[in-house]
DNA sequence: AAAGGACTGTGACATATGTTCCGGTGTCCG
DNA sequence: CGGACACCGGAACATATGTCACAGTCCTTT
């Protein structure tokens, strides 16, 4: 992909923005790529700019004492780390784990000062980051409540839903959905396999397959 | 409180702004007060303006569909509901309960249209919002990784040291705690009965007494 | 083809949490 | 003072989840 896709991809809302401003941010933006599961940032990190994804994605997620992990969220192509410009803007130091996915991601990043100046000049821009930060917020805000009220057996079958491709395949072994849910591989492998067992699901060696996306979509809710 | 003073209290950052902000902002603003318990927003609300808290509590929660309750967070003087600020840019309805506290709540109100105004005017403004939206966001992230890594007897004792007053007491029934943390009342009995039993807390009818503020920190990580 | 590593299957068990049920005690109000 | 109500204590049990210890299977590399 070449510069100036990238960055009309990862800032899908480039169109709306006054001329200005796009100059500005073409002007000073920089396309990273990082290699798949490469770290970006750790707890503590001082965050230097605002992050937008042009391709693959970015897993945050955090890492307790017994080193469980749990992914928070992820962010996608034309999305931003609210995080990131979380730090940006409270001077917080960054307070969890960021990593490239499995495809690797590439990103534009904006420095900070950059992105406080556009921001105080152009307020679609401003808007735009409001309703990513937003959405954002929202979203953890439903994790929140399932986290505490729904059964393992809910929050996997929701898991997978969102990580099938087209063809209900989610190409993961057992131990990195047991991450992504903060628990552990045997767990997430007995639901699977009783899952299995009524045919909503079919295991595979580091894939599962999606039988009955109705049901599993019942089971979710 | 008067109308002046309340202002200046729902909204510290007042003395920040920029005069012409700060004229727009008194001049539109409504005081508003809500007697305890009152239910401020249902789910699917639609948000009209900010709440900026001049006196009192708000609190945030959820209601799964057994009935359970669980607050996700609670606005104090200074602060602004969050959730409703999102609503107002993102055209999302209100996705949770919001109440008054058990004194009541006294909050400044702004219009949506105002509030967007006065952002594209006023950077300083701008950036208030966005420390408050960061912070908050901040805060759930760790309060969904407690929820899930966290047992309730770690989360119970946080809760305490956040609701005691400064000589250590907790003046809610077991039952409102309870709520507070998505679980049921035999439960919270059940903790306290514990560490009142090693000498940590102290039970009574409607009041838990902190007796050993170190230990019960010591407890909540 | 053999070896090593990555992944899944499975049972047994420990523990945390939710549920049910009831009895007792404190507080408030008439 | 007595009843009504809110609140707490506590046992017994069901269930969900976490943990441990292996065995078996699949895949990749050489």
């Amino acid at each position: 992909m070449s510069g100036s896709a990238a960055i009309a991809t990862s800032m899908p809302f480039l169109d709306r923005l006054k001329p200005g401003t796009v100059a500005a941010l073409t002007g000073s933006v920089r396309i990273h790529t990082f290699a798949p599961r490469t770290i970006l940032l750790h707890p503590g990190d001082k965050v230097s700019g605002a992050y937008f994804v042009s391709d693959g994605a970015i897993r945050i997620y955090y890492v307790d004492a017994e080193g469980r992990e749990g992914t928070l969220y992820r962010i996608e192509r034309g999305e931003s780390c609210v995080l990131a410009l979380n730090s940006l803007f409270s001077a917080m130091p960054y307070p969890a784990w960021a990593e490239a996915g499995d495809e690797g991601v590439s990103c534009a990043v904006l420095e900070g000062a950059t992105v406080r100046r556009i921001l105080g000049e152009d307020e679609i821009f401003m808007n735009v980051l409001f309703e990513q930060v937003s959405t954002r917020l929202y979203n953890l805000l439903q994790d929140l409540e399932r986290a505490i009220r729904l059964p393992l057996e809910k929050r996997l079958a929701g898991l997978l839903l969102d990580l099938a491709d087209e063809s209900g395949v989610v190409a993961l072994p057992h131990e990195r959905l047991a991450n992504h849910l903060g628990t552990s591989r045997e767990v997430v492998s007995r639901i699977i396999r009783s899952l299995a067992s009524v045919g909503v699901l079919k295991g595979g060696y580091g894939v599962t397959e999606i039988k009955n996306m109705a049901a599993l979509r019942e089971l979710s809710r």
